[in-house]
DNA sequence: TGCATCTGACAACATTTAATGTCAAAATTG
DNA sequence: CAATTTTGACATTAAATGTTGTCAGATGCA
């Protein structure tokens, strides 16, 4: 109420605590229970990642999850994002390492993405399932993660029918169904124990992506 | 512990009530918890489908809610299941009632699933969204859930590609993938406030079945 | 060494919810 | 009418959880 207070001192604010810096310590902690909350979330559902368990997971105290997270959709998001830049980075990165051509970079996505998911479930869980109609916010974030992955199948697939038959056509429904599609498949492969090989379902998916594609370059537009 | 208690009388249990059969009011009760979960789950939520709103947008109390469904998971399931059902006898019907081809059947199949979920935007919350990463249960139920349509699809398409075609093809696969395709566009769908018309999605949806198909038909095996 | 800051363990509080129980009024039956 | 069943409104209990606060000890700095 009346003047500021003029406390003893502030000059030691944000100093160095064993040895590393108060960014240093923030940082390490948000990482540590970013990988709490992934192992909680992708194990037992988000449901069941309270505050107490993630951080006993984390081995840390609830006032550092207010630090990184603020809040349960915070965490979530956060976790959700990371897994996906993670994911679409990988992708991107076996995409650009094979011979460019559109069966090949396809070939690549989908085995990359495969290997990652039977790499890691806890990500495939956390990505296509516990994201999903939780509150708006993050069905929003996941529209947008999977923007991701559709504008890198319309970057690939544009360039291969022509123009002329693609009037009727609305390229990003039809990116936002094979991702539906392929999202599908990895949920039940997951699911299901991991049953099939990776280049079965490789295979599989290739059929039906290169179907799509030439059916959109031989057929007579509506 | 001693014998059976001999009550007074025990003559008119289930007796009629208001005009009505003990059987008949808890049918007409499990019918109004029905529409009343079917509300509340596919508008805000199956997070927020307490047992209280439930019972009160009824206008049922609590005690009926648990005759009626057990806990939140019979609840939850109850409805996915009744819709469904509904819905895939929506679409049997009017894929029974085109011209017997593959194109015909397949436009009709989608029409009248889009129909559907246009008409009743919480069937769609409920049967693409809500059911999703609750539990182990319900995860299984959707999974039969989308069993059906993949039934259908299988039957459909089955007959359509020679054998030998076949050898290296995961039938149950692709057509999950395709019923994943479908599920994804119609979630947008309902998320983007149905910004597309039906006859767009359709002739979209098309592309990507009839594509698939006929590569299948066409192409030489791996 | 003395003081301010940082950390971790845990208490405390408020809220929400599922699930069960109580009880009186309404309806039915004989 | 009297006994019994059915119903609806509401109380109660117990547990879980988010969130904030307390406090003593560890650490860093002048």
């Amino acid at each position: 109420m009346s003047g500021a207070i003029t406390t003893k001192t502030n000059s030691n604010q944000g100093r160095t605590y064993k040895g590393a810096s108060q960014a240093a310590r923030a940082k390490e902690r948000r990482t540590k229970l970013l990988d709490a909350a992934l192992e909680v979330i992708g194990t037992e559902g988000f449901k069941a990642a309270t505050v107490r368990k993630v951080c006993a997971q984390a081995g840390l105290t609830e006032r550092y999850y207010y630090e990184a997270f603020g809040n349960a959709t915070g965490m979530l998001k956060q976790v959700y994002e990371e897994q996906t830049s993670r994911l679409a980075g990988t992708m991107f990165g076996a995409v650009a390492s094979v011979q460019q051509t559109p069966n090949a970079m396809v070939e690549a996505a989908l085995t990359s993405l495969f290997g990652a998911i039977k790499k890691d479930p806890r990500m495939a869980r956390v990505i296509y399932i516990e994201i999903i109609g939780v509150n708006e916010e993050l069905d929003q974030a996941y529209q947008q993660g999977l923007q991701k992955f559709e504008d890198l199948l319309v970057g690939l697939s544009r360039p291969l029918y022509p123009k002329e038959n693609v009037a009727d056509l609305d390229e990003k429904l039809i990116a936002s169904a094979l991702v539906g599609a392929v999202t599908q498949v990895s949920r039940n492969w997951v699911l299901a124990d991991f049953d099939r090989s990776i280049t079965l379902l490789v295979n599989n998916m290739m059929n039906l992506v290169v179907g799509v594609i030439t059916h959109l370059q031989n057929r007579n537009p509506v």
